[in-house]
DNA sequence: TTTTCTTATGAACGGATGTTCAGTTAAAAA
DNA sequence: TTTTTAACTGAACATCCGTTCATAAGAAAA
């Protein structure tokens, strides 16, 4: 047996990438082997090094992948307003871009590990310049009168892992839905770097 | 050849964890092999299981161990107060346990999956504890009108992950002290749950 | 239809994996 | 000192790993 009936690239690419992804979100890249991917895709492990050099291409591409659409989705949004308006349109981004690539978000921040040096290097650089997005708004804020922290690149920082930690308890159909979400985390993200006048 | 000079299982032991913990941490529990482990410990593979019944109870272990130093240490701070100063202690106690265990917490939060199902279940009881403890510190702020937040179990859940996330960040002889890192999040913290009167 | 190109198979490669165990030697107890 | 116990070796086990490649066969082009 050879070829198999139905056979195309154009069907088996994507079904690749959909079963690493599932694979290594669940299991780990390292736990997960090659032939396990191959099983899923429904293919005998040699076939998938027609649509990637080597197992750690795979994961890079992966995680590139992930980070060049939530920079392009990023980039897409509105830029213009207040400060205030950019940090509620980041934020509400932000949880709206990530909340459904549960996996993605997983494996953009576990698998970080497993990447060769040049390609952690490359990776690292889309998430600053994404991160960058958000340290722009606030400094602007800062600026402004409207924001107040002690320190940008920690108030950045915090923000972020406040917001990402979203994905590690969100289960689909669960209490609350994503519009609702939004707001509360929104509240939260004001509160947290807006200058309070009165009480406390 | 067969027992080495001066070996002892006072010493070999907490060897084994130490090893353990810091390849885990580096690399991942399933990139890591026992053979590997036991080159850093300075013995062979075989040797290891004097010491654990098998890989997978070495790092439930792990995990176990630091859950429990984690719930020790808070149990023992004191307790009384206002909330403020309850939620202050916990951002405190947090950041402080936290910190200099990096590769701990690394571990607690990237190798769940790894754990077999009934490992998992005790190892997030533990945490849900933990996080018990912060959420009863929202809930009586929230009582008495020094906190307000649209959910309580997000906000307890956001605040965790804003104060976890400074390890992944955090680099030893850094530009900041852990006490200046402690006061900038405590600011953080405090401002995004507590009432807020006047602009904004 | 015949030819060419794509997409797959399945066996094979050397090496790594977790774990077991009989045997050996150092340390502790008698 | 002799005996017992604790700690470790080194080889072996079956199995899995990522990757390569000659080969086969379906799909597309001629």
């Amino acid at each position: 047996m050879a070829r198999k009936q139905g056979s195309h690239s154009d069907i088996t690419g994507p079904k690749l990438r959909k079963a690493a992804r599932r694979l290594i979100a669940q299991h780990g890249f390292a736990a997960v082997s090659m032939r396990q991917i191959a099983a899923e895709v429904g293919v005998q492990a040699g076939a998938l090094y027609n649509y990637t050099p080597d197992k750690q291409s795979l994961l890079f591409d992966l995680m590139r992948e992930h980070m060049e659409e939530l920079l392009t989705a990023w980039d897409v949004e509105e830029k213009g307003g207040t400060a205030l308006e950019r940090l509620e349109r980041f934020t509400r981004f932000h949880i709206r871009f990530n909340l459904p690539r549960a996996d993605e978000v997983f494996i953009a921040y576990m698998e970080l590990r497993n990447l060769s040096p040049q390609n952690f290097a490359e990776i690292e650089k889309l998430r600053r310049q994404y991160e960058a997005g958000l340290e722009d708004i606030l400094r602007a804020g800062e600026a402004d009168g409207v924001f107040a922290f002690t320190d940008l690149r920690i108030a950045t920082m915090a923000l972020i892992a406040m917001l990402t930690g979203l994905n590690t308890w969100y289960r689909e159909n669960g209490r609350l839905g994503v519009a609702e979400i939004e707001t509360i985390y929104w509240d939260l993200v004001r509160k947290a770097v807006a200058v309070c006048i009165g009480r406390i």
